[in-house]
DNA sequence: CAGTGAGCGAGCTTCCGCTTGACTT
């Protein structure tokens, strides 16, 4: 039977598309790119024009077959991929692959690019009806963005195989995420704590409960916050507080408003699932994405913070109707996104339908359930009215020479903070103030400080600071993530990540030698440049080579130069076998001890990290204190896939199991 | 959340950006 193919990207968004065209229509998706750079080979001719070389991925294989089956059998094909740079290279990657376009005169199939820019039945309609050419500048500017990013990865990571040890990396994104890490810590490194103290006085009014001030000026003079650098400073000054009387000065009153925050991107929804749920960027998706796949969320893998007008008209009929219309926002909200080069090819993250409240959707999974919420709040909060504040400011004099400073904030009117809270921002209440009131002292405190280096970096902050930079993409977020802790550039440390000596050594040899690859405005100058691809201005291959010869030749110039960094760590222990030194090395399974005498002497011995080493006595303590209950053989301390236990020695004998409480499963890898 | 059972390893690695399952290394 004859139908009109159309191709998208996801399945998911497939299915919803299939429901608002006829019954003459069938939706496929391709999974995302269908072609690519060979994976083991560079792929790019640069001395033939940058020419590159596109295999179809053994993954990719079938689906192809699948689309090529039904490109054949359709009488038009509608190529539906994302309104966006990859989704044109993707829809010209899918003509190429499938065969249209290359067809022999008077047998070409009738097929056109469609793009919607949003998943609603009136746009999908709407966009079918128009469609157009393959933009070739796009697809240019694509393939000049996977040629740049090829060319740079495939030519440094090399030299760190030969400079410092191989499996490590390096890239445009990746090696720039890794130098924020490291120049944080190095920040930290040379922060110095500075001592200061303050002197806080608990007053009231009458029978008011006690509220707090802080003292700001001495004799006229402002204290700031390093005035007071010591105990006996401090001490100085209360002695004259504590007799003295306090009297009101002055009440300044001010009202204030807050506006709702944007709605989702793929950004921060990470940042905020990992502040208020703690959970990780790769958890996030990997929730979010079940949400998605059951229908109840747009798609997660996106950088703007548009929503369609027909959805903001239900968020706002939900609001006036649930919540009354003084929590309605006078007018529509428009946000705009901030991002740079924002490709904006999806909505923001909402709910499919805002009136599916959290608590009424029947999310059996508690995950599933808690970012629902967070999404269906930011969403329905986005058009609310401002919450309004009274922010109060009492200056109080303490006898002739001293005055403190309490600020209060109330508020008026909780507007979208009735349903989007913050648990830092609450009411802050001081009583009803007047000038010359006389206040009670209860209590007068002078507490030790230290001022705070710069904080590590979280996932969320440092995805945050990537695409403020406008580093990396909403779908590589996460896998940029996973990237530097799998080369182990960086470690989570109280879920703060900081750089490993192997970070410190890659980073510190791509600054000294090619500083412009890992500058922080190297993907915004790069961006710029494909825009001029994009419309027209410049040859695609022009771009790549300004990129590349430049690389090109301080490679042939300074990788022979660059010295070999000894990334063995040393121990202090000798070889039991030959009394050599023993360093660690790292294998295809991670850090091991070994012999410096290799090749002679090949002793080696897995390293254990301090938490595997405590599981390990832990589970040794409890083999060697008792017998296997079940068969009275001698216990063992094994290591499994979970850490460590304690099992029956003569198994495969006797299964008998014990495991070792505070055993902490090891993270399930990717 | 329960489940788990070697010992190796030192030459074939790596990029970014699309998209989901297959998968035990």
């Amino acid at each position: 039977m004859a139908y009109k193919l159309v191709i998208v990207e996801s399945p998911a968004k497939g299915r919803t598309i299939e429901k608002y065209l006829g019954s003459d229509y069938r939706v496929l998706a391709s999974f995302g790119h269908v072609r690519d750079l060979p994976k083991g080979s560079m792929g790019v001719d640069t001395k033939k024009d940058y020419a590159p070389t596109y295999v179809t991925p053994p993954k990719a294989k079938k689906i192809v077959s699948t689309l090529k089956k039904a490109v054949a059998e359709a009488d038009k094909v509608f190529l539906a991929t994302d309104p966006d740079r990859e989704g044109e290279a993707i829809a010209w990657h899918v003509a190429q692959s499938v065969g249209l376009g290359g067809a022999k005169k008077g047998k070409e199939k009738e097929y056109g690019r469609v793009a919607f820019h949003s998943i609603t039945k009136e746009e999908v309609q709407n966009a079918i009806g128009k469609p157009r050419a393959i933009d070739v500048n796009l697809v240019n500017a694509q393939q000049a963005r996977r040629v740049i990013d090829r060319l740079v990865g495939y030519s440094l990571s090399p030299i760190l195989w030969k400079k410092i040890y191989k499996g490590l990396s390096a890239g445009r994104v990746q090696s720039v995420a890794v130098r924020l890490v490291v120049e944080r810590e190095r920040e930290r490194d040379a922060f110095k704590a500075e001592e200061y103290w303050t002197i806080e006085a608990d007053l009231k009014k009458g029978k008011s409960a006690p509220f707090t001030a802080i003292l700001t000026k001495v004799d006229g003079k402002a204290i700031e916050k390093l005035s007071i650098k010591s105990e006996k400073e401090a001490q100085a000054i209360i002695s004259g507080l504590e007799r003295a009387s306090y009297t009101v000065v002055d009440v300044a009153t001010k009202e204030s408003k807050r506006q709702p925050y944007a709605p989702f991107t793929t950004s921060t929804l990470q940042q905020e699932a990992s502040s208020k749920l703690g959970w990780s960027a790769r958890q996030t998706m990997q929730v979010a994405q079940r949400l998605y796949e059951a229908g109840k969320i747009t798609y997660m893998r996106t950088d703007s913070v548009f929503i369609n007008p027909a959805t903001i008209s239900a968020i706002r009929k939900y609001i006036q109707t649930t919540l009354g219309k003084e929590y309605l926002a006078s007018g529509a909200r428009i946000y705009k996104t901030k991002t740079k080069k924002a490709q904006e090819a999806h909505e923001a993250i909402r709910p499919s339908y805002p009136k599916n409240h959290p608590d009424s959707l029947g999310l059996s999974d508690a995950k599933e359930q808690k970012l629902y919420r967070l999404i269906w709040q930011r969403t329905i909060a986005s058009q609310m009215a401002d919450a309004k504040y009274l922010n109060t400011t009492a200056q109080i004099a303490a006898g002739k020479n001293y005055i403190f400073s309490a600020s209060g904030i109330k508020v008026l009117f909780a507007g979208w903070r009735k349903i989007y809270n913050n648990a830092t921002e609450g009411e802050k209440l001081l009583p009803e103030l007047q000038v010359k009131d006389i206040l009670d002292l209860v209590k007068l405190r002078h507490e030790q400080h230290f001022t705070q280096p710069p904080a590590r970096y979280s996932e969320a902050t440092l995805i945050k600071a990537l695409e403020e930079r406008g580093i990396g993409r909403p779908s590589t977020y996460a896998p940029t993530m996973a990237t530097i802790l799998d080369r182990g550039y960086v470690v989570k440390e109280a879920g703060r990540l900081k750089p490993e000596q192997v970070g410190f050594l890659v980073n510190d040899l791509l600054l000294a030698n090619f500083p412009e690859i890992i500058d922080y405005d190297f993907t915004a100058k790069i961006e710029n440049e494909l825009d001029d691809i994009a419309d027209g201005s410049r040859k695609w291959t022009e771009v790549v080579a300004n990129t590349y010869l430049p690389l090109e030749k301080q490679i042939a110039t300074k990788a022979d130069k660059i010295e070999r960094v000894k990334s063995e760590e040393e121990t202090d222990e000798k070889c039991p076998q030959c009394s050599k030194p023993i360093v660690i090395k790292r294998g295809k399974y991670g850090k091991f001890y070994a012999c410096t005498g290799f090749p002679e002497c090949r002793y080696t011995r897995p390293f254990l990290t301090e938490q595997q080493q405590k599981q390990k006595d832990k589970a040794e303590a409890v083999a060697r204190a008792k017998k296997c209950p079940e068969c009275q053989s001698l216990l063992v301390a094994r290591q499994g896939r979970f850490g460590w236990f304690v099992g029956c020695g003569s198994y495969p004998k006797c299964k008998y199991i014990e495991n070792i409480k505070g055993n902490v499963a090891k993270k399930a890898k990717a």
